[in-house]
DNA sequence: CATTGGTTAGTGAGTATTAACTAATAGGTT
DNA sequence: AACCTATTAGTTAATACTCACTAACCAATG
């Protein structure tokens, strides 16, 4: 997986601030290069085309996502702990860079090019199937409930989850992320343990 | 509140159809008169700038929700009779008007201009304070568990209800949102009841 | 002395919006 | 019925501005 030079994720990182502030519509190459102090063709020597930048955008969540995920799936923890260490994960940067949580909750951003879409997809497919065979495996072992089918419960726990980043992000930040998440995620317990 | 001419109402719905396909970018006033097979200017004969095209969007969905609210509001019927009412009616209004359904959940498109983004706040509570009270109600009536707050069974429903959603978009309409929206209604009756 | 990362000055295409004009229509007066 | 006039809803042409991107040049660095 590539790597990005100083000046880039510099760039990536403008561009995250920009669109969490104020909409896709503001990133513009002129809005990026005032941003960072450079002029606009600058940008250029730096990556290929706007396009290239959102992409790359992605790439830079992917990576951190990759991560995450990575990191769970060596652990041996019972499946509820897992999933706990993978949303936690997700708090925890999310508290840290704000502006990435607005990005990627707003696949809509990406929506209009195939090759964006694509990519979102994929990086949503990546969680979406991980949490998926944990919830199969906590059922399993008489962990999680199993009345219910894995793909419900699946949509009810990252809907719930995404609920609560959304409305911490309408609310300006202004509760802590990670401790209201950490309340969701016992809400989700109780009504998902067997 | 206001009501729209004929030709107001096709510009509105010309432009949820080029949002719902393309984002928001592709709201220009030349692909709006494009799509309806006026000149550009025409477009002004019927709102005073494109703001105002955005704020009736807005207005247009509210009107449309608050009919729904407020039918149930009149009814005599128990809390999670009371709740189906309002989920199932959502999700036929979006079968009939996928466009609507891209166009309110993406919250992120309002998000730049303050008066929008007022509005989009507005039209969410609106419908989070109805649920939440029929919530109260549900656990008053023993009829919803009383284990946890109603603000948690709010994020936990309203998540999971926009999360199907979603998904029912993501996959390009391809299922039946009614039916699939009922299959998570059943899931989430088995867990928030007592 | 080639590469890297910057500059200034420009391009053509696309943006919302306005000015000026016009055809069609509806209502009131003769 | 015929005429006058105001309104409505459209047109073409043009405005000022912003967009992504490029050409040409330059200074520092290894």
């Amino acid at each position: 997986m590539e790597k990005f030079t100083p000046r880039q994720t510099e760039i990536i990182e403008a561009s995250l601030e920009l669109i969490a502030e104020q909409g896709i519509q503001s990133l513009t190459i002129k809005n990026l290069s005032e941003t960072i102090g450079i002029s606009e063709p600058a940008i250029y020597r730096h990556f290929k085309d706007k396009m290239d930048i959102l992409l790359s955008i992605l790439t830079y969540f992917k990576l951190q996502n990759l991560q995450i995920l990575q990191e769970v799936a060596v652990i041996r923890e019972r499946a509820t702990v897992k999933l706990w260490k993978i949303f936690s994960q997700r708090f925890r940067l999310f508290s840290n860079k704000p502006s990435l949580a607005v990005v990627i909750f707003s696949e809509e951003i990406f929506q209009n090019e195939e090759k964006l879409r694509d990519r979102v997809r994929l990086i949503m497919k990546d969680l979406s199937e991980t949490v998926k065979n944990i919830i199969i495996e906590g059922q399993k072992e008489k962990e999680i409930r199993s009345d219910l089918e894995p793909d419900q419960l699946l949509l009810i726990i990252m809907g719930s989850i995404r609920m609560i980043i959304k409305k911490w992000r309408m609310e300006n930040y202004s509760f802590s992320l990670e401790k209201e998440g950490e309340k969701m995620w016992t809400s989700l317990l109780t009504m998902i343990k067997e």
